[in-house]
DNA sequence: GTCTATAATTCGATAGAC
DNA sequence: GTCTATCGAATTATAGAC
């Protein structure tokens, strides 16, 4: 990190600010402020903010879909296994990358087409093995995209609303993180629970 | 709303701008073209930018509060019927107002001492009746803030994720609408289930 | 490659006619 | 009160020296 290329100092930066802020509210200042770096560099070596945020994006929808593509369709894997491996993964994940899930949402919403280009997000959870475990453990009780929605719910959620969370439950950074870990145990017995639900 | 007052007309554009793109996206020209009126009114009736945004921003939280508050306290309630009661309301909320969560996550982040001005969310929420009942159902297996983020994910995060979900899931508005009233029937079951849980 | 200085554009705000 | 025209600040992008 230290004496890294120019390049990649500027990439570095402009992760951190575009994520923590969104593009909208990102100014190419900022990016070269963070990198420690002349704004001039920007344009010579990524041409336009546009430009150098789209990279920011397709980075960030990748680490977004890391650590659950792997494990859905291991076949060796029963339903409660894979859930507490994405549970336990995706902590870990949201815990060094607290910006994305906010970052995510707002620049999907704000430029949907982004989303499709690709990589499919259809396939991967809608023709898992993992979806059809769920909807064997469901039988026709209930719409197992539910089940996908509350996963997603009660692991993102929460850094999402982190900021309103710590203030709402007076907590510390070190209070909001051991939450968490007992989320990381706690998230596939919930679901399980909603399983059983009729 | 067809002849109401150039005020009004400008509030209810920036209403709904504001709350679909966030302060930074927004272009107080936008505004001034959703409300049909030149923007020159805008500093007219409302001096700035910013100044219009603090109003939209105090309507919008009190809007993500209503629906709440005054349930959480009625004495007579069980458990049970609070959260059939708030997750009906909730949604019904969210249903005509799609674009709030991402708008208050987004802002309060932005800009997290506006949580604080007027409204006691900790008051409204931890010192209830309401949380009195999480606990004690509770036992002390588990802290009951765990409770009230999930009630508060699997509620609110399915609409601010809902351009993601209507891509994932191949949902047509329709679709969408269906799966969040059968959300309404489901919450406080799943809930339920989740108290149960060891 | 890197920097300073500046051009070009966008955007919030205002002056002034009606 | 409402509009057109425009100003001035902020911001992206680039020219040109080193």
């Amino acid at each position: 990190m230290a004496d890294s290329s120019t390049e990649e100092k500027i990439r570095e930066a402009a992760h951190v600010v575009f994520t923590r802020k969104g593009f909208a509210a990102t100014r190419t200042r900022d990016i070269a402020e963070e990198a420690g770096l002349n704004l001039a560099l920007l344009n010579y070596y990524f041409r336009s903010k546009e430009n150098l945020f789209d990279i920011i994006m397709k980075e960030n929808m990748q680490r977004f879909l890391k650590g659950i593509s792997g494990v859905l369709n291991d076949e060796s894997m029963t339903l409660k296994a894979k859930l507490t491996v994405i549970a336990e993964n995706y902590i870990n994940m949201l815990e060094k990358n607290p910006d994305l899930p906010l970052f995510i949402l707002t620049e999907i919403k704000a430029n949907p087409e982004k989303l499709a280009v690709d990589m499919n997000f259809k396939e991967i959870i809608l023709r898992s093995n993992f979806y059809a475990q769920l909807r064997e453990a469901l039988g026709n009780k209930l719409n197992p995209f539910h089940i996908i929605m509350n996963i997603l719910s009660i692991t993102i959620f929460p850094f999402a609303a982190s900021p309103i969370l710590k203030i709402v439950g007076e907590l510390q950074q070190n209070d909001f993180n051991a939450l968490m870990e007992e989320r990381k145990k706690m998230i596939p017995l919930w679901i399980e629970a909603m399983l059983k639900v009729e």
